[in-house]
DNA sequence: CTGAAAGCGCTTACAG
DNA sequence: CTGAAAGCGCTTACAG
């Protein structure tokens, strides 16, 4: 049903019912309870292509994922918490497959050109990202998840990943630690580049030296925690301490130091970082991991409300946000063995 | 820029720039080079809500996700091959989030009334899934991941869950085994009874009695794995047995397994399903896992597929198609050791 | 408080 | 092979 059958059915010009429906306040109360009740009847809602011509807005907010990996649990977490906030507005998430850096770039250009979506969510950005640049060209609203060195105005939102090593490294040496080695996302990306300083910051504030073969750079998976784990064992002075990037990276590298018998919380301590996934709590495993602690999936909810903010005409420049990053001791960390 | 000042820069009609545009074929060679070569110059693209609405075709398919846990590795895969298959026409996935089974119905509704998307895919069906009918009477097109009892006029691509466990449990049974432990999903949902009857089936098979002690109804996580294999390692008469539903409740299982001082492949033989995430990888565990296997990243880009040909007319009806699943044996099964 | 009508940016039947 | 114009279903400035 559309509006013209729909206003008819009340009596009433389709000028009045679109008022109605979209609480402007000239409307009389009694008609507009009368058209919102019908509107429930009927199932009437709005052709959104018809809204998006008429207004300008869509009701959908993008996010462009790239094929191969970002299909991940930090993805779905993250996402989780995005529309969950944003369908209190009824406004759906809109995602674009990618399978290269370039093919991105293309498609945040259709996007704006067809205007599909009303904003984007830029995610994992880089130094220097050249997709913040195009954006603002393309004058498509976002909000990064992560922040950039780009010195544009623009919304973000992310986490204190400097701190957050910084302190679980700090804690490592505290309890005794010197050999300490971290599990580490791939160079480039900002909030790898600030884990790493977090890293270096704790070792040399307290003067210990900083041995390029205790830090792994991968995806933040089990299996890739594993092999850089049996990496760092291999060597001849190998790590008592770990730093992990994720609950995966972290069940990987359990794993590796299980199988090399040894014991997790005896041998080598353990600190991953927790995003928090609904399916792996860090209170189940054996031992209870010592944790980074900051949930992704509240991030995203963030994230959509700052989005909704801006399209409201908040200044981009006022959503900025970090979060501080909460350490949890749990049974994976001890005092280092005295050798 | 539009459709107007595109068409006026070219000096041609809009009609003709349209037509040469949409691939019609009353378009003169010459002036469909010159109109497509200028839209790549001035990035001009149609304006997808305006589209919409003169064609009734918005360039979106829906999914509706439940907040809670669907945000999770296996969808995160099939949307990978999904958006992949999708990508290709330009069309992109317009994402939902739920939090209950009403809500879920609702938004079909609101979808379908706002002809936001032209179709829906729906996934993990119950037995006579109440959504089948509601979308079935909404006229939303859709493709269902997975079967269902209903006797509805729709698509679906489903993967031989019957096959592949009842195929798991015979090889052990072949090699030894006779109690043997099944990881599965919860009752109700089509896929985690078509496994249970692959499984009772195998075992009755062989004149094995069925023992409900031996049967765990969860989510596919790593924590469910564990927490159900240290149930199992707590009876009596353990299992010497396991088929995991998959690579996550796998990885719990091995581990409730080492902590309780077993070994994979010796104490208990153990195959997973294998939906073939490219971060987990059963070559890669130790032991290395033998598994029943099909990628769940295929079937997204195959029903992204029948999508678009049912878009194109053909009749529901006709795409169906079950996938066969294949059973890898590597060592994480063995003999049961004669006790 | 309500309504008639222009306009958003396309496609496409119709005319040439 | 090309174009003028109606129509898709809304919103909203303008008039009353």
């Amino acid at each position: 049903m559309n509006l013209k059958e729909f206003a008819s059915r009340l009596e009433l010009s389709q000028t009045t019912v679109s008022r109605a429906l979209s609480g402007y306040p000239e409307v009389k109360q009694a008609t507009r309870e009368r058209v919102l009740k019908a509107a429930l009847e009927y199932g009437y809602r709005p052709n959104t292509s018809a809204l998006g011509l008429a207004t300008g807005r869509v009701g959908a907010i993008g996010i462009v994922l790239k094929g191969g990996g970002e299909f991940g649990p930090h993805t779905s977490e993250f996402m989780g918490g995005l529309g969950g906030r944003l369908q209190q507005e009824e406004i759906d998430i809109l995602v674009s497959t990618v399978d290269s850096q370039e093919a991105e770039l293309t498609t945040y250009r259709r996007l704006a050109a067809s205007k599909r979506v009303d904003a984007v969510i830029l995610h994992s950005p880089f130094l220097d990202d050249p997709r913040i640049a195009l954006l603002n060209s393309l004058r498509l609203p976002f909000i990064v998840h992560g922040r950039t060195n780009y010195a544009g105005n623009f919304g973000w939102l992310d986490i204190d990943n400097f701190g957050a090593v910084r302190q679980a490294t700090r804690h490592l040496i505290d309890i005794g630690h010197r050999r300490i080695a971290l599990l580490n996302g791939y160079r480039g990306r900002i909030f790898a580049e600030h884990r790493q300083e977090g890293y270096h910051t704790a070792l040399s504030e307290r003067g210990i030296a900083i041995d390029p073969a205790l830090t792994g750079n991968s995806e933040f998976t089990d299996e890739m925690g594993f092999r850089l784990m049996q990496g760092f064992l291999k060597l001849d002075r190998k790590p008592t301490a770990v730093v992990a990037g994720s609950m995966m990276s972290a069940l990987g590298a359990m794993r590796a130091i299980r199988i090399a018998g040894m014991k997790v919380g005896e041998d080598i301590s353990l600190i991953a970082h927790d995003d928090v996934f609904p399916y792996i709590s860090p209170d189940h495993l054996v031992p209870t991991l010592s944790t980074t602690r900051s949930s992704i999936r509240a991030a995203g909810a963030r994230i959509g409300e700052m989005v909704l903010e801006l399209l409201q005409g908040t200044p981009a420049e006022t959503l900025r946000e970090v979060w501080p990053v909460e350490l949890v001791i749990r049974n994976s960390t001890a005092a280092a063995k005295t050798s």
